[in-house]
DNA sequence: CATGAATGAGTTTTCATTCAT
DNA sequence: CATGAATGAAAACTCATTCAT
């Protein structure tokens, strides 16, 4: 059956299409980009029709990583507030490792060529999330807020806090604690 | 410091810059920009030696009105909280009444170019706010979190908050209390 | 002198060639040739060396086939006027029942790739019809011009009287007649 | 009023891109035509937006001029014969002194590129010929057969018959008038 | 100074051809 | 032999920047 479409490839040219857009911008040439995956300029085109095609791609994936980060050991069990704050270390914690990742992502926030399709399915992704919400309003732990507006918030505090924890890095566990006491007393009731 | 032939067209160079930036983004072509503006191609390198420093001069442009905007009418006398709230209102309100302007903001912040002089001045015109700092510092209305910390959280909760805005024009004034509680009740001790 | 494995499946690939040569012109891609003929990608080149080779293989089957059409049921024993009648209904009749063959090889022959060798076997097919100018000769029933003028004059004449058939299809058979007498009036003596 | 687009720069590429597409086809690279101009590559596409769009300006171009060459010196008064027979000459004549205008002729015919208007632009070009035609069916001189079927014999006759001046350039005076003789003799009447 | 044509390096994408499976 | 992924040399086109007018 010939040589398949090798997964494997495929994730290399997402990885250096990640450390490529994060060090030089989504404007960086495709040839960068398979170069540094130490692949011919037309197998990116096997692989992603176009460019733009594998910038969609490149987003769910990293969104996907980020909210599998996010709701690995997610405990079910604990009240609001620790589950907000698995939910905020998990993000944080992907961020820190994953330095590119979330540059990216951002870049790609501000793009302005996300398919319809890409953005229904990473938010998808990002729906097991409002199971919190659900039981969060019947404990009404939540200030009078539409959820959306909540989650947003984490998201943006955490970016945020990020870059922070970077810059200073020996400050970033403090960081971390104290931005999310930050979100939380925003949210919170009362 | 140069202030060549007509500031007129230098700032016309600089409205649409923003126009077309924000429709299409950074990459947009300068002869877009300045067929926008109504100029010919060669002059906006007579006002801006490259893009980059376009860029650049954009960015401290839009810097300058924001913190204006945020500054105008600032109520010296009264306390912490309602000095935040103004700066919250006036950068919600420049943002409100500049969607363009905000827009291409984020996409500078992103971008990857800019200089750390053009950095620096505006952080320079930002450095006003700190006098805020000090009096709160004194009053120790703030939790625990080091000054550039909290601004930058005004700062993303405010663009997320014009986010919402933006989306939910009829529920704009509500977002624009909620979002200044929010942050208010995540920044203020106890 | 070669026929590897399959010529099923080297037909399938010269007819699809035909189709989608017909369709998009000679700079139709292999990949969509192979594919319109349900073969590898691959497997093109193990028929046909190169493109180029493909093309000159396709010009020479078309033109068997042509003048196969041409010589069928070819009747020795009439008159001249009669046998070239029968030629030029032969290949009028094979373009209207060939259209795609017709097209391409109009393309083919301004496409300058042709070698010597195809060229050559194609005239000697066509090589066959000098029987009918060795009479000819002999009834002094052409004016005085040489052979290969009149049938490139049969050939144009032809191509150009199927695309006034095609373009109005039901006055074909008026033009099939009427063209003929053109070229005969044309040619014949006196 | 800077450097005005020189309608001498767009002659050159105009020219250029005969002799390069009259060398090496349609499929030529236009940084062929461009070098062979002395034109920077970029050039090009100031003059014609696409490379489309310079083969159907050449197209038109190349009508116009040959249209030019067949009514030149026209003779009003004489006989019909006359007429096309001037016709004819001058077709064949702008052939033989611009053999790949001819050729470039014939490979935009096939190519399947021509957009309505140029198609329409040149049928308006030729159409002071059917003047010819109003005399002509008012004295009976032709065969029954539509018009534009006699011109497009017209044109395939000169067309083949230019081929056989250049392959056999002694014999050129010959094919030009037993051309014209075969031609007038299948469309006339009688 | 203003203008916009000219430039050519750089970009994405295509495609004939090869070759590992 | 068949397959189709891999390759990388083009190709068309774009665009920041220069410079003749």
């Amino acid at each position: 059956m010939a040589k398949p479409k090798s997964e494997d490839k495929r994730n290399a040219i997402l990885a250096s299409a990640t450390k490529v857009f994060a060090e030089r911008g989504l404007s960086a040439p495709t040839a960068a980009i398979t170069s540094a995956a130490r692949v011919a300029e037309g197998s990116l085109f096997t692989y992603f029709k176009t460019k733009d095609e594998l910038i969609n791609a490149l987003y769910l994936e990293l969104k996907l990583e980020l909210s599998d980060a996010m709701m690995s050991g997610f405990p079910r069990k604990l009240g609001v507030r620790s589950r907000l704050e698995h939910v905020w270390n998990g993000y944080v914690d992907w961020g820190a490792t994953h330095p590119e990742g979330q540059q990216v992502l951002r870049q790609i926030q501000v793009w302005g060529g996300l398919t319809e399709s890409v953005k229904a399915a990473s938010a998808a992704a990002f729906g097991e999330f409002d199971r919190i919400a659900e039981d969060a309003a019947a404990q009404k732990a939540f200030r009078d807020l539409p959820m959306p507006y909540i989650w947003a918030a984490l998201a943006t505090l955490a970016d945020m806090t990020m870059d922070f924890m970077r810059r200073y890095p020996d400050q970033a566990g403090v960081y971390r604690v104290k931005g999310f006491e930050l979100f939380w007393s925003g949210v919170a009731r009362k």
